[in-house]
DNA sequence: ATAATATTTCGTTAATTGGCGAAATGTAAT
DNA sequence: ATTACATTTCGCCAATTAACGAAATATTAT
């Protein structure tokens, strides 16, 4: 019970679901993220810990930055097939489809100085 | 992106998880179901408003009492997909399987008197 | 018609949540 | 070592939400 309102409450906030749909484009840094969403990095930060929480996404820190990422496979029934069931949706909301194009775009060394 | 708030956004409650769960045993009206929870009329009428704007159950008026049930088919593929997943889900949390026996005894006539 | 019962709506309150900026942490470059 | 930068943690505030009881609505029974 405890897990399944987790990846639900994870999931029920636009800015986590338009997070979710920009890491189907590739893995992403917090500061990558935050310049699409134009939020602050903290808020982010808070974000993605919230999905990590719920192990719909992973971390890998690399050096000064931490690539966040969608699971190629989950071993948790619930998690694969709420992954399987997000990457046939909202493929065409236009915020989606925005994001989705600025993510391909964003990069993190001009981003960043 | 407003469907799928709505539908992560009611499914992210333990009273409401517990709600989807007892209705798959049978249909039930707000007084059976409020005996179960044990919970105000008025918090299960709002929980299950929210269920329903999302399209994960449906009502119908039957005398004096309402019956909330689980859609038989949805045309909606993220409610279906919902739908199909929850039947799968939480068949061993013991609030849940205790919630649906109660759900099997419970009777509207002798309860409300 | 009146009373009884089931449900919903409304207003209020307490708890949760999303947002921010500032400070803390950790890593890379100078 | 010091500086610069990415990220996280913390404390705060505003908005949202779950809960309740009281009042309103609708239907059945007397």
């Amino acid at each position: 019970m405890r897990n399944h309102l987790k990846v639900f409450k994870a999931l029920s906030d636009k800015n986590r679901l338009r997070i979710m749909k920009m890491l189907e484009v590739r893995p992403m840094c917090v500061c990558e993220i935050t310049a699409v969403l134009n939020l602050a990095p903290s808020t982010v930060s808070k974000h993605l810990s919230l999905l990590h929480e719920a192990e719909l996404i992973e971390d890998r820190k690399e050096g000064r930055w931490v690539n966040y990422s969608l699971p190629s496979k989950s071993q948790i029934h619930l998690v694969s097939e709420m992954l399987r069931l997000l990457r046939r949706s909202l493929k065409d909301d236009p915020e989606v489809l925005a994001d989705m194009e600025k993510a391909k775009n964003v990069n993190r060394v001009e981003l960043c100085r």
